[in-house]
DNA sequence: GCCGTTTTCGGCCCGACTGTTTTCAGTCG
């Protein structure tokens, strides 16, 4: 069982005893546990198989961990199967409709036997919802509105699809609200999660109502959630969901800090707060003694008087960060103008859309030392892969380019298939020649968890693969990564001097961050590259940067923050040498 | 259920908005 399943049974449980009336903090210590195991960077599975203590996990006491260990050594658990029992099937599913808590739900389940969707829309439409004391008509009706939401409404949407919405929303009130002073993004958005359930936009302006108007007024909203004196929540055509908070100038900070979160950062926070004698809130921290406010224009002046290094965004995820702020353990962590170089880039001699020409220039604009142009392999049919005699004169064009470029070094490379069996593209003849090769998996991506390991490892095992793109193959929301024994692989990089890609495309965001976060562990030599298509593509680095911030890496974890002649000694040590370099520069 | 430079027992984040209410419970983030 993954941690995945792991978390989703913890999840489950809070959700019944929730509706079961079980005290709040039961309740929220199985959520903690819940959110804390999605993020771990290792499997539990293999942990307690290792007899790793799962109590050093924070949030994991005696209880959890016993029950980790239950579902890892038999898939079930005996707690969890009686406490179902007591519910009726699906019952869950209603509660996760916008409105309708464990409180609700369960008298709707009591009073109504409703169970289902279907059982719940007809005790709408012959009105007996709305019969029920502390019910009523409204209410019925704001939950018929969700349950068609639900229907449209998409799943938590791929940040690539977020950020562009968020930005138009940002600067179409700009444009309406003369009165904005500061406009950002927070929330999920800020943190740089992978997935993104709604935007959390924060704003200060002088005329708040003028902001909250202009957004409920905006042409592509379809519906208005809320529309009060602070915040507003409306549902675009989009099919995604606006929360907007607007407060004063002066509380900025405080505001922007609570409206990143996540909620088991802000939780934990809080709870320092008070152990300072201080109370944390939107607008700032109160004595607790005498009532007097303190005001945070910014979030750093926020953290620094809580006795606290800031934390970045990224890190923010109520798992390990707030204990290392405290003891200013905090790494400086990598940052875009650490990235010197690009080391996986497509052009129109195989699936991408410019000229070499037009990637190498976009590549001096953006300041990059260096560029691997790594075309496909042959193996890519659909993908207009190279042959051999394409290759040669593609190596050609690209040693031409770059004598007639001195601002940058370009690298003769290929983004070479690892082949179901585990052999190559091409053979080592052709491999030898070329200065870097990127080797991915394209094909056969349902192989079983042992082929696949093996696989990749027999790739990683050739002395001129530098480095393996996009681990897990995944398309986010849209395909499944892999199924591999991804420590093996690590082990495999470290032991052969094989790097691992961060694919910064935001479609894929593979490595995902736990297994940064791993990798680097390990002490896996991580690159952080766009795997660009286009030229305006080479800014998506922001992704790949935001990934490696959330897996902690700092510059000296990634390779291409080498300078240029430190790079290109990396470059050119045998593979099995290179681990000694790469730390000598790191 | 978890956790401890106050604590192994007694705490545990905080406020906005809505609907159905005359003072607040439920839900959300």
């Amino acid at each position: 069982m993954n941690n995945g399943q792991i978390a989703e049974v913890f999840e489950n449980i809070a959700g019944l005893l929730e509706m079961q009336g079980e005290k709040v903090f039961t309740i929220r210590a199985y959520q903690r546990a819940a959110r804390t195991i999605e993020r771990l960077p290792s499997e539990l599975e293999d942990m307690v198989r290792e007899e790793k203590d799962l109590k050093e996990i924070p949030g994991i006491g005696k209880a959890i961990s016993e029950k980790i260990a239950e579902l890892v050594n038999t898939n079930e658990l005996a707690y969890y199967d009686r406490l179902k029992a007591e519910f009726p099937e699906g019952i869950l599913d209603l509660m996760q409709i916008p409105g309708l808590g464990p409180k609700t739900t369960r008298r709707l389940w009591k009073e109504l036997d409703v169970t289902s969707v279907e059982s719940l829309e007809e005790s709408i439409k012959d009105g007996r919802l709305a019969s029920l004391p502390r019910l009523g008509k409204k209410t019925a009706e704001n939950i018929a509105r969700q349950i068609s939401f639900a229907r449209t409404k998409s799943q938590r949407m791929p940040i690539a699809r977020a950020m562009p919405i968020a930005t138009r929303i940002i600067e179409a009130l700009r444009s309406r609200c003369p009165g904005i002073q500061q406009i950002q993004y927070a929330g999920s958005l800020r943190r740089y999660e992978e997935t993104i359930g709604d935007i959390d936009l924060v704003c200060t302006s002088g005329s708040p109502q003028e902001v909250l108007d202009a957004l409920v007024a905006l042409p592509n909203v379809v519906d208005v959630l809320g529309h009060g004196d602070t915040k507003a929540s409306v549902y675009l055509s989009d099919r995604i969901q606006i929360d907007l908070r607007v407060v004063d100038d002066r509380h900025y900070g405080s505001l922007m800090q609570y409206f990143t979160g996540n909620l088991q950062h802000n939780i934990q926070l809080r709870d320092h707060a008070n152990s300072l004698g201080l109370s944390l809130n939107e607008y700032g921290l109160t004595h607790v003694d005498d009532g007097k406010l303190e005001e945070f224009a910014d979030e750093e002046s926020l953290y620094e008087r809580l006795g606290l290094q800031y934390v970045p965004p990224e890190l923010r995820t109520g798992v390990w960060e707030i204990p290392a702020a405290l003891e200013h353990r905090i790494p400086g962590l990598v940052e875009i103008a650490d990235i010197k170089g690009d080391l996986h880039d497509h052009t129109d001699w195989s699936d991408g859309r410019d000229p070499m020409e037009v990637m190498v220039a976009a590549a001096i604009d953006r300041g990059l030392q260096y560029l691997a142009i790594t075309d496909h392999s042959v193996g890519r049919g659909i993908a207009n892969g190279l042959s051999i005699e394409r290759l040669s004169e593609h190596m050609k064009m690209v040693r031409d380019l770059d004598d007639r470029n001195p601002g940058i070094r370009l690298l003769c490379g290929t983004e070479m298939d690892i082949r179901a069996d585990g052999t190559l593209d091409y053979p080592d003849s052709v491999l030898q020649e070329l200065d870097w090769v990127v080797a991915s998996v394209h094909s056969a991506m349902g192989q079983d968890r042992q082929t696949m390991t093996e696989r990749i490892i027999a790739a990683m095992r050739n002395p001129y693969v530098d480095v393996v793109g996009h681990l897990t193959t995944r398309l986010i929301g849209e395909r499944q990564p892999i199924e591999a024994d991804f420590d093996a692989i690590f082990k495999a990089a470290l032991e052969t001097g094989t790097a691992m890609e961060i694919n910064a495309s935001p479609e894929r965001l593979d490595l995902k961050d736990s297994h940064i976060a791993r990798a680097r562990e390990i002490g896996v030599p991580l690159v952080i590259n766009t795997d660009a298509h286009t030229e305006e593509s080479l800014d998506n680095v922001h992704y790949g940067i935001a990934m490696a911030r959330r897996g902690w890496c700092e510059p000296h974890h990634i390779v291409n923050t080498l300078e240029l002649p430190e790079f290109l000694e990396f470059l050119d040590t045998p593979k099995s040498e290179r681990m000694k370099v790469f730390l000598r520069h790191a």
